[in-house]
DNA sequence: TTGTAAGCGTTATCAG
DNA sequence: CTGATAACGCTTACAA
């Protein structure tokens, strides 16, 4: 804070004892004389001291009590739900948190976790783009404290939390096959990220599982704003033999599907993957995961890293709900059930 | 990270420097003949040696390289999106982010501020929750640099940076009231609160210049949470004289009165303070602040203030715009058109 | 170009 | 119960 902030010799001057003696007082160590402490806490009182818990750090070497969070884009309402989660289950344990958003760049991931080791974080959450990720072997190898979170990472020696997209996805192609859908197309990312992969590959399933060939125009990959979104969604709609049904995989791709829809005043069933703002209201059905709950068994995990736990890696899925919603445009009361897959756990 | 990193003077043995010639290196101070400075890269590379900022803040006294930024929740769209354009344009001047939301919860949020500040973070941006900041002036006093972000703190003795709450509220009335509309409805948060204060102050000053009639009991505030708003609305709705519009003071309460309106099957128009998710799919018009410009200008102050500047605390004032959608649900083409409000500054 | 010594604000150790 | 004194890992003088 640049300025002059006392230390704990100034407060050792002014109430007359030594420094070692205030140290006992602040960290309520004990040991102290009633009468000696009440003069040490004025002194604090009457100077404004604030103990350094920098200089604590170093000097304990150990807790520097923050924890580092690294994910895609903290404006993304998905991450956004995470970062809060973490952060109010890192706040549980004393700590703060240090949240940087990485654009899905690996390079900026790379320079964002290297910044934070360099702050001696005492761990580190971590939502890996999708690259090689052999490189922070080296840092765990040191004593770095790392778990992945969404997504696990190639060559990342790290425990994940991710949620199960592969059956998420079947859950959505399921619902759709089952209120008489055939023409199922699929708008997902670029499938080099371990989530859009895994939604595909469900949607690849449960067409298989319903006998419904995959006409190939009707899988996009690649697609990762909404804007891109909305435009693959037009294309879609405009084809001479149109799908009957969307399953978007993702949030961002969901919103910018319905605003595809909008845009050619058309409209087809529509099943997303992950929660978004207001979908009850538009009567929305989606597949998603709590965006809390994977926050805070991550944090959980990495709390169990610090403290020791010396397992190898694992991999931790969550069950994705589907909660169907009436998938009609208008005002009146909504209808809403949940449809639940079993939380899975594998090494 | 607890391991064993290697020090300074572990990467000075192995290659056989002084510990300062690594400094030097470390830094890229110049100075040293390339091929000590191989050498010493070598250790540094051999070792996995990363400097430790904690220790370096320490010993320059200055710039720890973070920023503190404390917000009421950060699973709110409207703060992360403030926390996502911090984090940004904290990380164009080297430094990261610490965020922590408070709840609102005056007593939290002090904890959090002391914990900053504990940490000797470089500056602190605040959304202040409603309670007096005189507390604050002993920080401010001994260095640490805050800014408001979002509303000014009671006796909070810093910058603040907020939206023209009381022209953004007018935009909403006069345009409820172009419409044609005459028994207009308001629903906001606690006016304790600065901006739900603000926007009630508007809506009343827009009611009388438009020679309206305010029925107080179109007037809610208080409403804090989507599911109160929602209560609430479905009361308006069912007066024996409903109102025909609705001006739902932030997005929480915009969100609410929309599930509200479905509840009891019944629409009236709708503008909303803060922009939402899919607003534009669900023709919604609201008045909506620019949250990033927010926290940018907000960055900009800490900045110029960390680096030295000592003006009397100003109070600067964005202006909303209205963006006006067609009210209506249903699949369509929208039209979209929007109305500015001047930016203004104030001592 | 390189090195030595001191010190940043704490806590740990070991005496009184 | 209280207090010197030495670290923690780094940078800032100031020498060599």
């Amino acid at each position: 804070m640049g300025g002059a902030r006392p230390t704990m010799l100034d407060v050792a001057r002014a109430a007359d004892v030594s420094i070692k003696t205030v140290s006992r007082v602040v960290n309520a160590e004990g040991g102290v004389a009633p009468q000696t402490r009440a003069r040490v806490n004025d002194a604090i009182g009457s100077l404004g001291y604030r103990r350094n818990d920098l200089a604590r750090s170093l000097r304990t070497r150990t807790a520097s009590a923050t924890i580092g969070l690294v994910i895609g884009d903290l404006a993304n309402p998905f991450y956004s739900r995470i970062a809060r989660a973490v952060e109010q289950r890192v706040r549980c344990e004393g700590s703060l948190l240090i949240t940087a958003s990485s654009d899905e760049d690996p390079e900026l991931e790379r320079e964002l976790v290297h910044a934070l080791l360099s702050r001696r974080v005492d761990g580190l959450l971590l939502v890996p783009a999708e690259a090689d990720h052999s490189w922070l072997q080296r840092e765990t190898r040191r004593g770095a404290h790392v778990v992945f979170v969404d997504r696990p990472a190639r060559n990342g020696p790290a425990d994940a939390i991710v949620f199960d997209n592969v059956g998420g996805a079947r859950l959505a192609v399921d619902h759709l096959v089952g209120l008489g859908r055939r023409r199922i197309a699929v708008i997902a990312d670029n499938p080099e990220l371990f989530t859009a992969r895994e939604r595909l590959a469900g949607f690849a399933t449960a067409m298989a599982a319903a006998n419904l060939p995959v006409d190939q125009d009707l899988v996009r990959a690649g697609v990762h704003d909404a804007e891109s979104a909305r435009e693959v969604t037009i294309d879609l709609l405009r084809m001479a033999h149109p799908p009957d049904a969307l399953f978007t995989a993702n949030n961002r791709i969901t919103i910018g599907a319905l605003r595809g829809m909008q845009a050619v005043a058309r409209s087809v069933s529509v099943v997303g993957f992950d929660e978004v703002e207001l979908s009850d209201v538009l009567g929305l059905t989606v597949v998603s995961g709590d965006a809390p709950e994977l926050g805070r068994t991550a944090v959980d995990r990495l709390y169990a890293r610090i403290g020791g736990d010396q397992q190898p890696p694992r991999l931790i899925r969550i069950a994705p709900r589907l909660v169907v919603r009436e998938p009609l445009w208008g005002i009146g009361a909504r209808k809403q059930r949940e449809v639940g897959l079993e939380r899975t756990s594998a090494p």
